[in-house]
RNA sequence: GGCCCCGUAGCUCAAUUGAAUAGAGUGUCAGAUUCCGGUUCUGAAGGUUCUGGGUUUGAGCCCCAGCGGGGUCACCA
């Protein structure tokens, strides 16, 4: 609740009191922005009091209005009651010290703690540690669109619950480990020629994605060849030569057998530098890696706790199982019958890690929705053993990315690289600022990279941000690189826009601002300033970036609408200008704080 | 089949906590503009919020049933 919230609820409760002598609470007390249709700034919904009035709803507004003005005459300018709607008119001296105390305040939007409710009291700490798991990719291949999507939802989620006051920890766990690793060692073995990333000039993540593919093309060979023999189809996969290598492969690794581990090292080195540029050029980062090649020993013995306290148990063929109907899920793997481990003796490990290494008083995953049966078990289970954030922990699950002609499948070729998407809408942005000649005059060539680079990425990132992360999303190409609409580049272009007028304002005195007579539209742009704090809260609660996407189109569009039909430079009362040049500075200041929560660079110009 | 998520304009997406006539962009159509059928601007049309019930002063939002789409129910990760 902003300031003004604040003070038109103090008013409203004591208004009700004096009137029907009821003690309000803040759920009957509803404040809603006045729709443009009707005179007023804000809203007050009288519907609650009708009951207790007994009279008819435009009647009770009208009392209350009466009531609140007779208090407040210093907030409350006018109002005007329609049906159970009480539209208030607030006084511009009110709107211009928001103004002021925004322009003051360098840390506006940002909050010293979270809101009590999120706040775990787990470590009691002044400002308590949210760790925020993302990314997390296999080291066989390079990063695709879906994890573009994980990874911008992570870095933004990240930035907006430290603005709520939370400290946070960004963590990648990386899966340097299994079957499908060995698959990638064993094709670059046998095909490879001892080509390294210098040798052959790829980025090492692209290297060894492509020995995973040409493992997978030379597996289905030798399964075809098998069965054109007359082995039947589940026999040959099981069969195949390359198949039974890497599964010895994988053996040799669990046995630290030193050849194996030794290239398994390097070419996850190479992933790794791969990995590095990708993230960099996406302008994500990590506090604290994890690697599961270090966690998955540590979920075992912990499993091997809970098998002793009786929390688990164990079947005749040796394997380890957790029960959970009594939770109303089914009966759940934990150790294979080989005395290896599964997925989620992996994740119990790595959070037996992690909470040694922090007070962690919530736990944030940011993964797929397709494993929400996986984290709806894990917490279960970390809860059973004893981990105190295990009921808490946050599935932050986000819905695919398709694309126009269907689902992204590896296999059939129809995987949207992050390098190349990236490269792609960096060159977009380039092209299409070279139309735009006379925009770029007297900037350099170094410059012009550096704006495309921005508003490239800018594109790609609004554009996957703006959508609700819960939502399956369609991924289109083409759209994506349209500058117009509700677009990143239309956001960027808005603040360049401002910074523009500012400097050429630079060089003139500002003196004293003009307090009363703002015109409607000042007044809108005011209005939406003050929201932003709001916008911010729900981005966290709701942990949700698209909030504050749309809230920043809506500024940028009201930006818009003010600039078009009121003149900055050339207005000739030099107090109104100083008012008005004050405003655009706060609307670029929150369009940018905004950006920054949600991993997107602003242009000075473009 | 059990459980979870989604269903809003032709398309891509919005709509604090249940509130007034459900909004943008894009596409379509009309007009203006220009080096251009391509750029920009203005305007218009476009909706039974999947369907049917229920709760209430009030439902896109909450509850129940159904329909449609997706996910998940591995000794894969």
């Amino acid at each position: 609740m902003n300031m003004l919230e604040q003070q038109i609820t103090s008013l409203a409760k004591a208004a009700v009191k004096a009137l029907y002598d009821v003690e309000a609470d803040d759920s009957q007390i509803q404040i809603q922005k006045t729709r443009p249709e009707f005179e007023g700034n804000i809203t007050l919904v009288v519907f609650p009091f009708v009951k207790v009035a007994r009279k008819a709803p435009a009647q009770v507004a009208a009392e209350i209005g009466e009531r609140m003005m007779a208090d407040g005459s210093r907030l409350i300018a006018k109002y005007n009651a329609v049906q159970g709607f009480l539209n208030l008119s607030i006084s511009d001296a009110f709107w211009v010290e928001q103004l002021l105390s925004i322009d003051a305040d360098a840390n506006y939007g940002r909050f010293d703690r979270p809101i009590t409710n999120q706040q775990s009291p787990i470590t009691n700490a002044a400002k308590p540690l949210m760790m925020v798991e993302y990314s997390s990719p296999n080291t066989n291949k390079p990063l695709h669109l879906g994890h573009v999507r994980n990874n911008l939802l992570g870095y933004s989620i990240a930035k907006i619950q430290e603005a709520n006051g939370w400290k946070v920890v960004k963590t990648n766990i990386v899966n340097d480990r299994g079957i499908h690793i060995c698959k990638s060692m064993l094709a670059w073995l046998k095909y490879g020629n001892g080509e390294t990333p210098e040798s052959s000039g790829k980025k090492g993540d692209h290297l060894i994605g492509d020995y995973y593919v040409r493992f997978d093309k030379e597996y289905k060979k030798q399964i075809a060849e098998l069965m054109s023999q007359g082995v039947d189809e589940e026999r040959a996969k099981k069969e195949a030569p390359l198949m039974l290598e890497a599964q010895e492969m994988l053996r040799k690794w669990e046995n630290n057998d030193p050849e194996v581990r030794a290239l398994w090292a390097k070419m996850n080195e190479w992933v790794y530098a791969g990995f590095d540029e990708t993230y960099q050029r996406m302008g994500v980062s990590f506090d604290k890696i994890y690697y599961e090649s270090n966690t998955y020993l540590e979920g075992k013995s912990e499993v091997e706790k809970g098998l002793a306290t009786g929390q688990f148990y164990r079947r005749e063929d040796g394997s380890v199982w957790a029960d959970l109907t009594k939770d109303g899920l089914d009966e759940k793997l934990l150790l294979r019958s080989d005395g290896t481990s599964v997925y989620m003796t992996q994740d119990i490990g790595t959070a037996k890690l992690r909470f040694q290494d922090y007070p962690i008083d919530k736990m944030v995953y940011v993964v797929g929705n397709e494993q929400e049966y996986h984290f709806k078990v894990l917490s279960i289970l970390l809860d059973r053993l004893g981990f105190p954030f295990g009921k808490e922990l946050v599935h932050f699950s986000y819905g695919m990315v398709e694309l126009p002609n269907g689902k992204m499948k590896s296999r059939e070729g129809t995987v949207v690289d992050a390098d190349d998407l990236m490269e792609k809408m960096i060159s977009d942005a380039r092209e299409i600022s070279k139309d735009k000649v006379n925009t770029l005059q007297g900037i350099t060539e170094d410059e012009a990279n550096e704006i495309a680079r921005k508003v490239g990425l800018g594109a790609l990132k609004y554009f996957i941000l703006k959508v609700d992360p819960r939502k399956n999303m369609l991924f289109n190409p083409a759209e994506s690189i349209d500058f117009n609409g509700n677009t990143g580049p239309f956001i960027q272009y808005t603040y360049a826009r401002i910074q523009s007028v500012l400097r050429k304002a630079e060089t003139e005195r500002v003196s004293g601002l003009e307090v009363s007579g703002l015109e409607d539209k000042e007044l809108a742009l005011i209005q939406r300033l003050c929201e932003y704090p709001s916008a911010v809260r729900a981005a966290g609660e709701e942990f949700s970036p698209a909030i504050l996407c749309n809230y920043a189109y809506a500024l940028a569009c009201d930006f818009n609408s003010f600039y078009h039909d009121l003149s900055i430079l050339n207005e000739p009362d030099a107090k109104k200008k100083s008012l008005r040049l004050l405003l655009s500075a706060n609307v670029a200041k929150v369009l940018r704080s905004a950006f920054e929560l949600l991993g997107i660079e602003m242009p000075e110009r473009m």
